[in-house]
Parts: structure tokens; sequence; C-alpha cells
DNA sequence: ATAATAATGATAATCGTTATCAAAACAAGG
DNA sequence: CCTTGTTTTGATAACGATTATCATTATTAT
């Protein structure tokens, strides 16, 4: 049976205050300013546990350390070519149903049946995009 | 300047070979076969060019090693949330155009300007779908 | 408070991948 | 088809990220 634990508590709040997406590591250096007895080990195993139940997401980079994200409603991730920093891209209730009909079509194209989808875009951030065009 | 080898050719040859999504390690051992003095490091190493140059993709799956794909022209992933299979996904070339816009449109959303994307779909593949279906 | 059990923190171990480097393979010109 | 310069290879050490181990501590139920 699941107990309770402070650093548990701790490292979801302090993931779920941040806007970015950060490492285990990142987390760690984080958490420690406030729990300087945590070990890193604590960290990683419980946003594995937190990922199992759903209330932070595991995200894959393209490359680098896994990262994660305390927001574990859908949305979609922009990870910039240039700077390589993930945004997150909302989108609307009506919008999110019309991808997810699009989404399970395309899995009935090989006879499957979706249950969640994941969508990343790659180009070049808003700040990258306006240097880009000082130096052309 | 880029010289040829033989290496190079029968890890491009061996993936393209294949239907499936194979691991570095996978590869290697496939290769073994027909090319036993191979080195692990040499499949690494080819398998990073190829991916920098474009003649194949690599694929961050949930969990465990990287995967590769030996088809470069863009599709989707399927993933089955039971047995891990990865299945491909491929869209009619209007679909396609109507996907980039609709993509175009969310990276504005953020002010940025969208390169590539990738799209994954989790869920019950026809395999696994019809098991679930039996046991139940 | 007590007892049962789950979580922690230190650190060893593992896994996937990359770096190092001497030897072998390739490419170009004579 | 030798020679020379350059790239690639294969063996293996090194590395970074993550997980496993385990004695100790924290949490929960009674």
């Amino acid at each position: 049976m699941k107990k309770y634990s402070r650093q548990r508590e701790m490292i979801l709040q302090s993931l779920r205050n941040r806007v970015d997406h950060p490492t285990a590591e990142t987390l760690y250096e984080d958490i420690k300013a406030k729990m300087p007895e945590i070990g890193i080990a604590t960290v990683y195993r419980n946003l594995s546990d937190l990922c199992e139940t759903g209330q932070i997401v595991k995200i894959k980079s393209k490359n680098g350390p896994d990262r994660f994200d305390g927001n574990p409603e859908p949305h979609i991730h922009f990870e910039c070519d240039s700077c390589h920093e993930i945004y997150d891209i909302y989108i609307h209730d009506v919008q999110t149903k019309k991808m997810d009909n699009e989404i399970q079509r395309l899995a009935e194209n090989i006879g499957a049946e979706a249950e969640s989808s994941n969508i990343w875009i790659y180009g070049f951030c808003k700040k990258c995009k306006l240097l880009k065009n000082i130096n052309n």
C-alpha cells in the first residue's frame, strides 16, 4: 500500500511550480535548496511513480536525459532546433476533439485502437527566429 | 571527405530490408551473421552518420534503447501499449499537406516556425485488440 | 506506543552510448 | 599497382543516465 512521503510531495510541487521541462538532475538540485538531505535516487524513484499514476509526464527529448512535465493535461510540445528549448502548445477543446477523431481514424488504418497520442513540432522558436532574421 | 565503407553500406541495407524498428544491438547481432568481424561501435557510429545525412531516422521509444527506422519518408508511428511493438502508419499526400498546414498553425500560436513534426499514437494494435476481446 | 510495512538515502551496479587510438581500408595521383 | 594522405574500423575504456540493493528511517493502522 502506497504511503505518503514528504519527498514525493515536494518533487510533485516543485515540478508543478515550474513552466519548463526539467531533467531529474535539475529538479534534484532545485529541491536540495529546501530539503538538503534528499537523495538523487529518491528523485528518480518518485518521478517514475508519479508518471505511473499519471500525475506527471516523462518526455523524451531528441538528445540528452529525459525531461519531466508537471502538466498531465494533453498538449503539444515544441522543441527549438536552434536553442533546444521546449515549449508547450495548448489547443482548444474543439480542436482537441477534432484531432482525436483524426488520430482514431489513422489508428484504424492499421486495425488498431488509439488510446492516446503525442505530437512534437520542431523548428525555430520566437527568439531564435528573430535572431536568424537579424543575422541574415 | 566522406569515404565509402562496406560496413556502412551493410548497416543501411540491413535496416532497409526490415519492416520493424530495431535497436542498434539487434541490428548488430543481425549483421554479425554475415560480417562476423564487425564491432558494435561501428554500428552506433554509422547509425549516427546515417541519421545526420537523413538516410535513416532515430526514434525514441517510450522506454528502452533508441530504435532506428530505415524509412526517412515522413510517416506516423504507432506503439502498442500491450506488446510495445511499433507500427508505421502512412498517410496520403493530400492528408500530409493538410497536416503540415495544421502543424504550422499550431507553431504560430507561440510565434514559432515549424520545420518538421513527429506524431506518435499509442493504444492497442490489431493483434492485442483481438486478444483483449477474447479474454473479456 | 507498537508493530507492520513502505520510503529513504548512500552508493554499487547496470545499461546504452560515445571517446580513444593503433591498425586496416579506401581514394587519388603518379 | 605502389605511395601517400585521409578516413574508418574494431577493441575496449570511459561516460552519463538510470536503476538496484539494503540498512535505516518515516508513515500508517491498531
